[in-house]
DNA sequence: AATAAAACCGAACGACGCGT
DNA sequence: ACGCGTCGTTCGGTTTTATT
């Protein structure tokens, strides 16, 4: 099937991670800088002529760092045509033709060397008979022959190669032809046409075994005749989710890779990768979880039956916590406290189309989506209360079941997911799909079930969510009703509003549920989930189109993926949270007793006697009330004319917004000093437009 | 001829680009 | 801002091909 091709992938270009990813390859280029030692092949090197001499200054390094990336392009601009000089040599050799240097050393063939690798580093021109000799454990080397007037890639299958199982690579003695198959074997460089010569000895096992054995993974269980390498599925696993490459792109560019002209005569193999890929990661899941070797033998019965990455930092009673930690103070409550995000989503919806009804996600109920039927059973329980109370404060879509709905050809809009906010690690059994916006009754299922394995009535929980004004209201009688065991938790439970979305918040609502203005809260944001959303985002081109089965297993995937990262930086990451705290301290300690000693101890006094407790107070006016209301008065005492007083009000208001912007425009300069970076100095010169306004 | 495996097909709809 | 057309990605089902 031809395909046609197609663009880049958007999301691979706006992938933020790409910039790191640069960087790893240069840390790889320069440790190779050392002298290369001579090739010890197996044949004589003839000898190569002499490379024009080429002069490389280091490159004039600017002070200004804008202009290192442009005089890098321009000093290898300068030497372009040593560089095209140098890819148009690979395209000929001057050993075509001469007296195969292999056969010295063992075949006798005496025929000329035309095939020469593309693979092998430094490969010498061979004859047909040692080139297939020299690759007898190579199979998915790209071999060429030279065909008169240019080098045409030819398969190795051409040269009479075959793959052999079972014995080091050599042929089975008992192998008869009918042992020979013809497989279609994808690699990470393209689709190979291949024969295989099973092993017939006793105990070599079915076929599927022996194809195992060799790191192949068969495309079907009784008579395979596709196969893929161990290697393409670990490595498309990582591009899929490092870089966020789908499967249909990924196995399009390995047709390509295997003939970008005439791609109709390779074979394509997606329908089957897509089938394997979703078993082989379910597997590789499967392994990293401990549960093959044994683990279940050294961790707590709450989690047997798991296969998620739990939070190393986060409090999980009886695996990382402190003898008697039940015992300590209440000052010391934020080390027992869980600090978790609830968060939706409508990016990554699911597609209505013809459904397999019985594909379930292979670790239904064992990673970070919750067990489907149970699920689906509490879903029809509430199906009565549906009509959730209005929303009170600012509008959101959380709540409100009408914005986020989406067309009829959508069967999920969305999900809502749990996620540890101080660490961004997802919670076990912490995610659900939506069916109709984001549904309260949604969110608690996700929360009683991301919790319900780690918490303990010792344990306390702040929850951080965008409408948590709203969500806190019923929480305690919804829980009762449905989730009896987290309800007498309830007084444990602190629900606020993260830090960015509380600027939404009506003004009377956001004291009562400001980060800012808790205590035991640290500097939490209670932002996380919105961070890993734009991690989780990129793949919902992909698992829009998937099934409900393979969407919960790739998504699992992901997650998974994303805590285990996580899991990898945490050292470094809380070790720079922590060094930046101790900075931070200091200056405030410094800030504090500098306000202390120039404020009058009367004040001091004073001050310290007031209640902390914040009130609702009915009668405190918003900014704009009481622009009003300072017009009114002006008017009222007739000093100034109507306009003329609504030009001095609006004329201190627009003074202090300028002072305001002022100091926005000082805070950026600064980080624009520290670290130059083009956003930055988009970033500052728009701030700067804005002021001059 | 029987059967397993591969090839083909149409549907779904949000994202995106283009023209008005 | 709006309508329109194409692209991207996966699915299940049917038809064709290859192998035994």
């Amino acid at each position: 099937m031809a395909r046609k091709r197609k663009g880049p992938h958007i999301d691979e270009i706006d992938s933020g991670r790409l910039g790191k990813i640069a960087v790893e390859n240069f840390e790889y280029n320069t440790a190779r800088k050392q002298p290369r030692t001579q090739a010890t092949s197996y044949v004589p090197q003839p000898a190569v002529p002499e490379l024009p001499p080429l002069e490389f200054q280091s490159g004039s390094q600017l002070k200004d760092k804008h202009m290192l990336l442009s005089q890098m392009m321009k000093d290898f601009t300068d030497k372009k045509e040593f560089f095209i000089n140098e890819i148009l040599r690979q395209e000929y050799d001057i050993r075509i033709g001469q007296a195969c240097p292999g056969c010295s050393s063992g075949c006798s063939s005496g025929n000329p060397a035309l095939y020469r690798c593309q693979e092998c580093c430094n490969g010498p021109m061979l004859c047909a008979e040692c080139l297939k000799e020299s690759h007898c454990l190579l199979p998915f080397h790209h071999i060429e022959k030279w065909n008169r007037d240019f080098f045409q890639r030819i398969p190795l299958s051409e040269l009479g190669h075959q793959i052999m199982l079972g014995h080091n690579g050599h042929v089975c003695p008992g192998a008869s032809t009918s042992d020979i198959k013809k497989l279609v074997i994808t690699y990470i460089n393209g689709v190979h046409k291949v024969q295989i010569i099973y092993c017939r000895c006793a105990g070599a096992g079915s076929h599927v075994k022996q194809l195992l054995q060799a790191r192949f993974f068969p495309a079907t269980l009784i008579e395979p005749r596709s196969a893929f390498t161990f290697s393409l599925l670990h490595h498309f696993h990582k591009m899929s989710n490092e870089a966020g490459s789908a499967a249909y792109g990924y196995v399009e560019t390995l047709q390509l890779l295997t003939n970008d002209v005439a791609m109709d005569g390779v074979p394509e193999r997606y329908q089957e990768f897509l089938n394997i890929i979703r078993f082989w990661i379910h597997l590789q899941v499967e392994k990293r979880s401990g549960k093959p070797l044994g683990i279940i033998s050294r961790i707590p019965k709450s989690h047997h039956n798991s296969v998620a990455v739990l939070c190393p930092a986060c409090p999980q009673p009886t695996i990382n916590m402190a003898p008697n930690w039940e015992e300590e103070a209440e000052d010391k409550r934020h080390k027992h406290t869980l600090f978790l995000n609830v968060d939706g989503n409508f990016r990554l919806s699911q597609k209505a189309k013809k459904d397999d009804p019985n594909d379930t996600s292979l670790a239904n109920g064992q990673a970070y989506f919750v067990e489907d039927t149970a699920y689906a059973e509490f879903l029809a329980e509430v199906a009565e209360d549906l009509i959730e109370d209005a929303c009170t404060c600012s509008g959101f879509k959380a709540g409100d079941i009408l914005r986020s709905a989406r067309g009829k050809g959508t069967v999920v809009p969305g999900l809502v997911c749990d996620s540890c906010s101080q660490h961004m690690i997802l919670r076990p059994k912490g995610s659900v799909d939506l069916q109709i916006g984001e549904r309260f009754c949604n969110v608690d299922y996700a929360l009683a079930h991301a919790i319900e394995d780690t918490v303990n009535e010792h344990l306390w929980i702040t929850l951080s969510y965008d409408v948590g004004c709203q969500y806190c209201i019923n929480l305690s009688k919804r829980m009762t009703a449905h989730f009896p065991e987290i309800s007498k938790l309830m007084d444990r439970f602190t629900v606020l509003v993260p830090k960015m979305h509380i600027k939404a918040h009506k003004d009377a609502c956001q004291p009562f549920y400001s980060l800012n203005l808790t205590s035991h809260t640290g500097q939490t944001d209670g932002e996380g989930g919105e961070r890993i959303w734009h991690e989780l985002n990129q793949f919902s081109n992909s698992t829009r189109e998937m099934n409900h089965g393979s969407r919960h297993d790739a998504l699992n995937d992901r997650m998974g993926d994303f805590n285990v990262r996580k899991m990898h930086e945490i050292t470094e990451f809380l070790t720079s949270k922590y060094k930046k705290a101790i900075e931070e301290r200091e200056e405030v300690i410094q800030e504090f007793n500098n306000i202390t000693s120039a404020t009058p101890d009367n004040y001091i006094t004073a001050w310290k006697g007031l209640d902390t407790k914040l009130v609702l107070q009915k009668d405190v006016l918003a900014q704009e009330q009481m622009r009003s209301e300072i017009k009114k008065e002006m008017i009222g005492k007739g000093s100034h004319s109507k306009t003329g007083t609504s030009n001095l009000v609006d004329f201190l208001m627009e003074g202090l917004e300028i002072s305001e912007l002022q100091c926005d425009v000082k805070a950026q300069q600064e980080d624009f000093d520290e670290s130059p970076t083009m956003t930055n100095e988009k970033h500052l010169t728009q701030m700067r437009e804005n002021l001059r306004r």
